[in-house]
DNA sequence: GCAAGCCTGACC
DNA sequence: GGTCAGGCTTGC
């Protein structure tokens, strides 16, 4: 499940095998991965030189370079409007890997797996990107600067990045359950299902625990446990728990680090008591109901 | 039947 | 506006 971990993984390989290649040809074989009309999105993609690539969350984004002179004249009045958006003629492309989403860089000749939807084939045509995911929950966009900002914006602060004042404000007044607003990426954007069970046993906080009502303390430990999981999570690459693999088709090595998610009725590995399952917003949720405690007398965040 | 991210819509 | 349920999808 590509968490914030897994995507970065992949932007790094992306950023090492396609940076500063054009994509010449577009190939869209179900449309459901795309986001607006696939012509739309081949025509607009294709020609383009693959310039830098971002990321905010689970959110990919690769910066493409203006239409060659004989597709489109870009207009060139020197370099003075710097950051002109949409009249330099940038593209993005953004990526949502969903649940089951997977790039490779691949030799054009390589047998195509199943459920492979895109395929852009990069410069000569001996090698491309492949878009693939089983699951079709994934989304692929071609936007323009301005579209892309907003997109972004919608997204709460990028995980590792957020500050403790940005953290406890956030938390402020939140009734749902802290599990679901580890997950809401308009507040904190980059965890899924995996880290924000593990963030939780890292901080000894039960998923359930109100959001805008644990203490100034468990917010601090539940930001360092977020930062300090994703963090150790990116050095491994990720987790593979069933598709993920990374541009170069390998899996994390995260998954013997999990102490909790996946290991219903298995022994705590801090205390040996059997780990719990909680459907918490529709999702399972994970923990060690010894370790993990709705707080008694610690003071709240805010009152 | 369960897993999941993300979007939509219902409800307060 | 927050919060939650439902739907999408397919392999195990």
């Amino acid at each position: 499940m590509p968490e914030l971990p897994e995507v970065e993984t992949v932007l790094r390989g992306l950023k090492k095998r396609v940076l500063g290649r054009r994509i010449s040809r577009v190939e869209v074989s179900h449309p459901q991965v795309i986001v607006g009309s696939p012509d739309d999105f081949t025509e607009s993609v294709r020609g383009r030189e693959i310039r830098r690539g971002t990321r905010k969350g689970k959110a990919i984004a690769l910066e493409l370079g203006p239409l060659p002179d004989h597709r489109a004249q870009a207009r060139r009045s020197g370099r003075s409007g710097q950051s002109g958006g949409d009249s330099d003629g940038r593209r993005y492309l953004l990526v949502r890997l969903g649940m089951t989403g997977q790039f490779t860089v691949n030799p054009s000749g390589a047998p195509v797996e199943p459920h492979t939807h895109v395929r852009f084939a990069l410069d000569d045509g001996r090698e491309e990107i492949r878009y693939r995911d089983p699951r079709r929950f994934g989304r692929l966009r071609c936007c323009t600067a301005e579209e892309l900002d907003e997109i972004f914006a919608e997204l709460g602060p990028d995980a590792p990045e957020i500050s403790g004042q940005q953290f406890m404000a956030a938390l402020r007044g939140r009734r749902g359950a802290i599990k679901s607003w580890l997950m809401n990426q308009r507040v904190l954007a980059g965890l899924g299902n995996i880290y924000a069970d593990e963030a939780l046993f890292a901080a000894r906080i039960h998923p359930l625990a109100s959001a805008g009502g644990i203490s100034a303390k468990a917010a601090g430990r539940l930001m360092r446990a977020v930062k300090n999981v994703l963090r150790r999570a990116v050095e491994l690459q990720g987790t593979s728990f069933s598709d993920y693999i990374d541009i170069e088709g390998r899996p994390g090595n995260f998954l013997p680090r999990l102490k909790v998610y996946q290991r219903t009725d298995e022994p705590c590995r801090r205390c040996k008591r059997p780990i719990q399952r909680l459907v918490i917003g529709g999702r399972s949720s994970h923990f060690c109901p010894q370790c993990q405690r709705v707080e008694s007398r610690e003071s709240k965040v805010e009152s």
